[in-house]
DNA sequence: GTCTATACGTTGATAGAC
DNA sequence: GTCTATCAACGTATAGAC
């Protein structure tokens, strides 16, 4: 249920090769470190409470990483790669609605399967997103430039209404995003204990509908 | 630039009528308090940041609150109060596209007035809503309920497409609080320094062409 | 009502035995 | 590599003089 792709070594003190053993310490450290970090944020958790969590006395977080500020990087580092890795083919030449609905699919399954990795990444923001500072420089600048670009090239040719492309993408980054960081909202709301692979779906259906609907697109027929 | 209406005294320990030094004293703490609960959660948040920024010494917080819970609760029950007497009348013989454009034109201008209200908000929600538990019990759930009900009578009477009202009041929510509680990412990703009057202007109207339209509706006549 | 002084637990981080 | 012991700094909260 958690992230655990392989750790990308952001903060290795003693820079040495990876080990097994260190291979497999540092990934439950992190693992620990996500749950706390996607409760309390950067400032409000703990070494302490991670140590605990892993079954480990906290000298050796600070073996692993340098400090506490490192392993909170490594775990947002770990977040940036998952999300690069799982967003980036788009053209002009693609069929919009084909695009926007797939984007849309993957969004949601992303909320699905990494909720404490977008609500540490949400936190942070919401925080003021200091920490991101280092990051990513001007890089996301113009990946956001070249997606709405290619929405605009679309409105262009007449191929979907002329909606700001800008709009247009925080829509889809809010309401896909919500499933995982409002989670205990919607159940609270909605009398659910915990949402299921169904309800994620139905929302990501639901969302496609609406929103290619509302930019003059017709959904695809509802295949993957 | 912060929320201040007269604060509803939830946590007066000495429980003496509010005088006015008293009151006023309480209106600074709670407006610092937001301040920094809004950057770092309720656990990140510590009593000596909010004097400092008060400029009060750490002892009077805890002669007007009864400790950091107290003050925690006494501005999310702020928060909770500014958001029920903002979004009350709905019926079901009212105009949908007419209510649902007010609606999201009020939730954005919410987002412009109260982010810190609105951030501080999200930052429970994502941690798990513990705190929110008390706050309110199934009143919650019957709001929501109701609202659902009056677009589901909507959809029934063939006014609008049926869609499902859980997810469209979720991408309502999830869309027009985005512009408070990302704000650092729309500015870093668009390159801007702060978002203006006009910048909420224009996600409103974008949001209630989309959505609107998303469902089968006809945005009314740009007035208010 | 206001402030200084202080109690006492927890924090991040390190030293050093094993 | 692993763990115990320990540090100074900071956390919340209170006592009590003014």
């Amino acid at each position: 249920m958690t992230v655990e792709v392989a750790v990308h070594n952001a903060d290795d003190p003693a820079h040495k090769p990876a080990g097994r053993i260190r291979q497999k310490n540092q990934d439950a450290i992190i693992q620990a470190a996500e749950e706390e970090f996607a409760k309390h944020g950067f400032k409000g958790t703990s070494m302490n409470t991670i140590a605990q969590s892993v079954g480990l006395p906290k000298a050796n977080l600070h073996y692993y990483f340098s400090n506490k500020l490192g392993l909170y990087q490594a775990v947002l580092s770990n977040i940036l790669e998952l999300w690069d890795s799982s967003f980036n083919t788009l053209s002009v030449d693609d069929d919009p609605a084909e695009v926007i609905a797939r984007y849309i699919r993957a969004k949601v399954e992303f909320s699905r399967r990494y909720p404490k990795a977008s609500r540490i990444y949400a936190m942070e923001v919401i925080g003021g997103g200091e920490h991101l500072s280092d990051m990513f420089g001007q890089d996301y600048q113009s990946w956001f430039r070249g997606r709405a670009a290619v929405f605009t090239a679309w409105s262009d040719a007449g191929k979907m209404d002329p909606v700001d492309p800008m709009h247009l993408i925080f829509l889809i980054w809010s309401s896909t995003q919500h499933y995982a960081d409002f989670a205990s909202q919607i159940c609270r709301v909605t009398g659910r204990s915990r949402l299921v692979k169904a309800d994620y779906e139905e929302a990501a259906e639901q969302l496609i509908n609406i929103i290619l609907k509302g930019c003059g697109l017709t959904p695809p027929t509802k295949a993957s």
